[in-house]
DNA sequence: CTGGATCCCTCACGATACTG
DNA sequence: CAGTATCGTGAGGGATCCAG
């Protein structure tokens, strides 16, 4: 147990005690989203060893960031939550999201893409002065995973699944990183073909605009 | 290498591929105060290995978030500092650092305290609207960490080693985390002998004010 | 002296299989 | 569905050594 201390009386320490292990935080981050089950969170990380994710949750609860409750029937079984202690850290995880999106190149071989993970990037990119007066509902298809955004005057509403009546509909993959971070405009994306789309064309600039990834810092390696 | 993956195309992940192993955050900490050398390092983070220092440096470099780089004549020597990338961590860090010191309690026998850390709270914890038009200079002497603080008028100005002329001079141990959420009051904390100060002592309630760690979010087990 | 590299040992992590 | 049991491996820990 003394092993995983830092030795060191400081708060930024302490945090990383309670939620720096390796999965810990990716755990807290499909919580932010809501309560899940435990099968519900594998799926959202597929490579995590199921010993592990028992022993992150138990980690959690006792620092207090989640909760295990017991459902009562009729759907019986056990969900965890984020306490307020850890709903708190949805800032941080939100911002820690774009930084490292900026790294993001493209998808290595067996890299999945999670409807909790693109729903929080979407809220982490998400620009409400850009945004303007922008009032529109986009439905997202990234693969086979699905997600729809309401923007309606700056304040935005992301949810898994496909919108009825979207004003667009936008059909991408990986490009969509590229696409947000401005290293491809609309026009090519479309032209490309790397970007599909059904409705208004236009919104697709509007899109771009709300949702923004900082250019990247340096040429990476793989 | 590839062990180190999370297997998913998300921001977040990115990131903590990035800077989410063991003692690389940390690293991050103590150079947000500055380029460092090596040995500067190691005094900051007394308990990690060499070679895993010079692993999160190399890993660190190549993740474009620090660069090492060579001093000329006379101050021979390598320093690593953080890239503008890498700088962009330090609002994290230090959000990361107050979560985190909401569920600091008492220190562990072997805790230590570093200069850096102090410094880098007191940054975490300043409230720039509780400050309101105060005007001063402290010096804060925790064990033999001495830090220094100016404000003014909203602005803070922390830096290491004593301040001449300081207005208040607080000693103090690890009581101080307990008086800046609001636990211990200003005047328990004199009291009780766990705080002596040299100057104004009302000084003490302003600073209290300035600094603040909001309450621990449940009573939690070492 | 700084700035590491090397060695070995251990334990947490990770893969797989299995159970209430 | 919601985990526990088992076991191998590799990253971390700690001491030591070396080059500029």
């Amino acid at each position: 147990m003394t092993s995983r201390s830092y030795g060191q009386f400081c708060g930024f320490a302490r945090a990383l005690e309670l939620v720096g292990e390796r999965w810990t935080l990716l755990v807290v981050r499909d919580l932010v989203l809501g309560p899940k089950r435990f099968t519900e969170l594998r799926r959202g990380l597929p490579r995590i060893p199921t010993n592990i994710l028992s022993a992150r949750l138990k980690e959690l609860e006792d620092a207090g960031v989640l909760r295990r409750r017991v459902l009562p029937r009729p759907a019986a079984g056990v969900v965890y939550e984020l306490t307020g202690y850890g709903q708190e850290l949805e800032d941080i995880v939100l911002r820690l999201g774009l930084w490292g999106a900026r790294s993001l190149g493209d998808p290595r071989p067996d890299d999945i893409v999670t409807t909790d993970s693109l729903i929080l990037a979407l809220r982490a990119t998400f620009l409400p002065e850009a945004a303007g007066d922008l009032r529109a509902g986009y439905q997202l298809n990234l693969g086979d995973v699905v997600v729809h955004a309401r923007i309606d005057q700056g304040s935005l509403e992301v949810g898994e699944g496909p919108l009825a009546g979207a004003d667009l509909v936008i059909e991408t993959g990986p490009a969509i990183r590229a696409l947000l971070s401005g290293e491809v405009s609309p026009g090519e994306a479309v032209q490309t073909g790397c970007v599909r789309l059904t409705g208004d064309p236009d919104l697709l600039t509007r899109f771009v605009e709300a949702f923004h990834i900082p250019p990247a810092p340096v040429a990476l390696p793989v």
